[in-house]
DNA sequence: CGAACAGTGGACCTGAAAGTCCAGAGAGCT
DNA sequence: AGCTCTCTGGACTTTCAGGTCCACTGTTCG
C-alpha cells in the first residue's frame, strides 16, 4: 500500500515555487489541525492557499503526499516548540511549567482539537505506514527530550538513581495524549491537569530524599 | 449542527425488522472499528449486513443517525465487557488482571484500531456534538466502575484513606487511552504496558503500610 | 379476508472530491 | 535574444458516496 519514495528533489525549484510550495503545505497544516485530514479537501485548500488545481499537483503527486509533508511539517513545529522549553527543564518546577503551557493552549480551545500529532497519529496510524512511522519519530523525539530533562534531574542528584528517564518520558507524554483525548471529549480540561498532575506526582515519588 | 432527537420509536418493529436494524448496526461497529468513521461507506455496511440501500433509509435518516446508533452500541459492548471484571475489582493483583486483559487483545493486532471507544473520540469529538457527548458519558461510567473498585480497596484496608477514588480512576483511563494511541503508532504494545504499569505504581503508592 | 403499514430491492439522482490536461505566463541560462 | 524548464489558471473528467424513489412483498390486526 506504501511505497518508500525516494527523497531526492526531482525538479529544480525556483523562489517562486518554493513560496507556493509553503504556502500550500502550511494552509493545509491549518487546516487539517481543525477539521482532520478526511475533511480536509485540496480545494479548501487550494483556496486557503490562494493557488490552483494545478500547482498542488505540480508539487505533491495526491492526497497522501501532501498529508505526508504536513505530517512533517506538524512535528517539526511541535519539536522546536517543545525543544525550546525541554532543552531547560532541570528540575520539577520545570516539569510543572511545561504542563503548565500546554494546559494553557488547550484551555483556549476547551480541548478541542487535541494534540496536534496525537490528533494525526489517531487518524493515520492505521490507514498510512509511512505516516504511522513518522509520527512514532515524532514521539519518540519528544520522548527523548523529556528524557533527557529526567537524565539532567537524576546526574544533579535531584531524582534518584533508580529513577528510570526512558521509562518516565513515555509515560509522561501517554498521559499527556490520554489527557487531550479525555479533554477533547469532556470539552474541558480537567481531566488533562488532573492525569498531568498525577503523572509529575508520580515522578516525584522518585525525588532523592 | 446538531439537533435533540426524540428517542421515541416512531414506527412499530416487527421481528424481522429488529434484525435486520441489529446487522446494520453491528455491521457498521465492526467496519467502523477497522475502517474509521469517515472511511466506511454504507455501501460497505450494506453489503456487509446483505442489506439495501432502502433498508438503511428505512431504519436510520441517514449515516450521522447511523454512526451515533454505533457509538451507543460500541460503548454498551465496552461497558459491559468491562463491568464483568470490574465489579469484582479488590485488589492491586485485580487491577494488574485488569491491564494484562487488555493488553493481552491490544497484543493480538501489535496496537492496530486502538481503543474501540477511544478511536471513536478522536475522531468524532470535534465533529459531532451528540457523539461526543454519548463517548463522554462512557469514559465517565469507565471511569466510575474503577472508582468503585478502588473504593472498596480503600474501604477494605488496602489503599489509604488520603487516596483518591474518582481521580486515579480518570487517571489510570487517561493512561490506558494515551497508552493505547502510543502502542497504535509504534505498532507495539510496549508502551502500553509501560503506562500502564506505572499508572498502577502510582496507585500503588497509595496502599496501606 | 383485506386494509394499512412495515420491510425490501435496486435503479437512479446529485453533488462533491480527487485527479487530468493544456495553453500560456514567468524565470533562468547561454 | 531565444531556448528550456518551472509555474500557473482553470476547465474538464471521473469516480464514488450519500441520499431519493418507487414498485413490490411480508406482516399485522380488525
Amino acid at each position: 500500500m506504501d511505497e518508500p519514495e525516494g527523497t531526492t528533489q526531482k525538479t529544480r525549484l525556483t523562489a517562486r515555487g518554493a513560496a507556493t510550495r509553503t504556502r500550500i503545505v502550511q494552509a493545509a497544516v491549518d487546516l487539517i489541525r481543525v477539521k482532520g485530514v478526511a475533511a480536509t479537501t485540496l480545494d479548501d485548500v487550494r483556496a486557503a492557499s490562494s493557488t490552483s488545481k494545478s500547482q498542488l499537483y505540480h508539487h505533491f503527486p495526491d492526497k497522501k503526499a501532501l498529508v505526508r509533508e504536513v505530517v512533517a511539517t506538524q512535528g517539526a513545529q511541535l519539536i522546536a516548540g517543545q525543544e525550546d522549553q525541554l532543552r531547560r527543564l532541570n528540575s520539577i518546577r520545570g516539569l510543572e511549567r511545561w504542563r503548565d503551557a500546554l494546559i494553557q493552549r488547550a484551555s483556549l480551545r476547551n480541548g478541542a482539537y487535541g494534540c496536534a500529532i496525537g490528533s494525526l497519529a489517531a487518524e493515520l496510524a492505521d490507514r498510512d505506514q509511512e505516516a504511522r512511522s513518522m509520527l512514532a519519530k515524532y514521539f519518540e523525539i519528544w520522548e527523548e527530550l523529556l528524557a533527557e530533562g529526567l537524565t539532567r534531574m537524576r546526574a544533579s542528584g535531584v531524582l534518584r538513581r533508580d529513577a528510570d528517564p526512558e521509562k518516565l518520558a513515555t509515560f509522561l507524554v501517554a498521559a499527556l495524549q490520554g489527557g487531550y483525548l479525555l479533554a477533547q471529549t469532556a470539552h474541558s480540561t480537567d481531566p488533562m491537569k488532573l492525569t498531568l498532575d498525577m503523572a509529575i506526582g508520580h515522578v516525584r515519588t522518585f525525588l532523592a530524599a
